[in-house]
DNA sequence: TCAAAAGTGTTATCGGTACACCCATGT
DNA sequence: ACATGGGTGTACCGATAACACTTTTGA
């Protein structure tokens, strides 16, 4: 799964590609998306913001991280490619799958001309143990990645910028979590993703004030003080469409 | 310039493609730009938002109008070919210039499969007339474009929404417009693109406290009344990017 | 009974909006 | 002088932020 270029090398006549050739071939197109999970601090305890990334091996960059991607085949729209990237690498479903943006400078990959259509998911934070710890996947804390392969580590900010951005304004933060949630959780994600503490009780009205999450009449048991109410979302559920034309493809603010 | 399948078409096996190559070959990734300009309503006088489209002079789509663009060739980057479609289409250089979306759903072409990055251009008003209206390009008004090639259409109406998005928190109204401009130029652009009128006192002041904009010691001579005064965009200058890390390509929002 | 998180109430401040008003110029 | 757009002042309203306070549980 990390080893799309091998496709994009059949296309050409010659798969090294002397100058001529490279300069006359089409550039070959990948797919590539960044995952975001969150997973409990190995310290702290607290949520963090973790992501699979894929060992590549075979030059170029042989032995370093890369993110999950493949080459665009037949039959399989951007967005199916990307939720496929995300199911073989994870062995998840997307809870929230968006295009990122297309990356197409001239020298992204030494040997050939790439195009990568970048997506990014959030997927849910329990499921994200389940890949049995394959040897080339491994989950890295977002804000510390460094030394990826190409230009993943752009790609990489890039991603966590936007995320970022549009946790401040969308209801997006609901797909690192199950269905039933308290409102400490939710807090929990956001200063998570946000990186700063926020005043609890006015997270609590904001949220409860915005369309999209409902009490629930259960309780969360077990806990050491007062048991917390559940809530859960019953907004809309873009688990696979965030083209235009649906629910925005869109950020804004200055990075 | 409105001819790109052919290129595609040359790096198949067979052109026409009968069903099993088309499933093999890889798609072709095009590049299109949506390009806006205001001119003045033939009607009212006032500034309205048109943008340029090409008349498609082979199958498919023959005869119908859609958005400029091209093949992505050898040593360009996706923003160097959509600033080229830029070029030849309108003659101009954009005064500003982002990458919109990646549209690659599987039957946007009916001959074959085709991968278009789309970029969204402003350019100023005055230089937009100067193409000498060739016979297959011509300008329409933004809000009624209709009956486009492929699926131009939904990728206007998107780049339609994200201008009008954008246009709401970050300073790219002033690349309609020339060095030096009124407040009520500038507030006339922005009633323009959002289609409602705007209190002129609150817009003054919005936007004299945003950065990057300047009064200047002139003023504009030959009006009815009293001459305004003219200012200047001192920010930056996004002519030629607005790729991640710079300055944000992104919405928000609810479309 | 005490610690700590759940949950409510109160107030100050800030930004946006509406709109009354004065200013300067050509006719 | 007067009509008109340029430009300023001000009052209101809703959203946010800060923080004091009450409630409910486990230990």
């Amino acid at each position: 799964m990390s080893e799309w270029y091998q496709h994009a090398a059949a296309v050409l006549p010659n798969p090294s590609g002397n100058i001529a050739e490279r300069r006359m071939a089409p550039p070959a197109l990948a797919i590539s998306t960044v995952i975001f999970a969150l997973k409990p601090s190995v310290n702290s305890g607290r949520p963090t913001l973790w992501l699979p990334l894929v060992r590549r091996i075979r030059e170029p960059f042989k032995g370093q991280w890369a993110l999950p991607g493949g080459p665009l085949v037949h039959d399989e729209s951007l967005q199916e490619a990307a939720s496929r990237n995300l199911l073989e690498t994870t062995g998840l479903a997307p809870r929230y799958l968006e295009q990122l943006y297309a990356f197409g400078g001239l020298h992204r990959s030494p040997s050939q001309r790439v195009v990568s259509i970048v997506y990014w998911a959030l997927v849910q934070s329990e499921e994200a143990e389940l890949p049995g710890e394959e040897e080339n996947v491994r989950w890295f804390r977002a804000d510390r990645v460094q030394g990826l392969a190409f230009d993943h580590q752009e790609i990489v900010d890039y991603a966590l910028w936007r995320l970022r951005n549009k946790m401040e304004y969308a209801s997006i933060a609901y797909h690192f979590l199950g269905e039933y949630f308290t409102l400490a959780q939710l807090r929990e994600v956001y200063e998570a993703v946000l990186d700063r503490p926020l005043d609890p009780a006015n997270f609590r009205r904001h949220v409860t004030n915005a369309a999209g999450i409902e009490p629930s009449d259960r309780y969360l048991q077990g806990g050491k003080h007062r048991p917390p109410r559940l809530y859960r979302y019953t907004g809309p559920a873009p688990s696979s469409t965030t083209a235009p034309n649906s629910t925005s493809a869109e950020n804004r603010g200055t990075p």
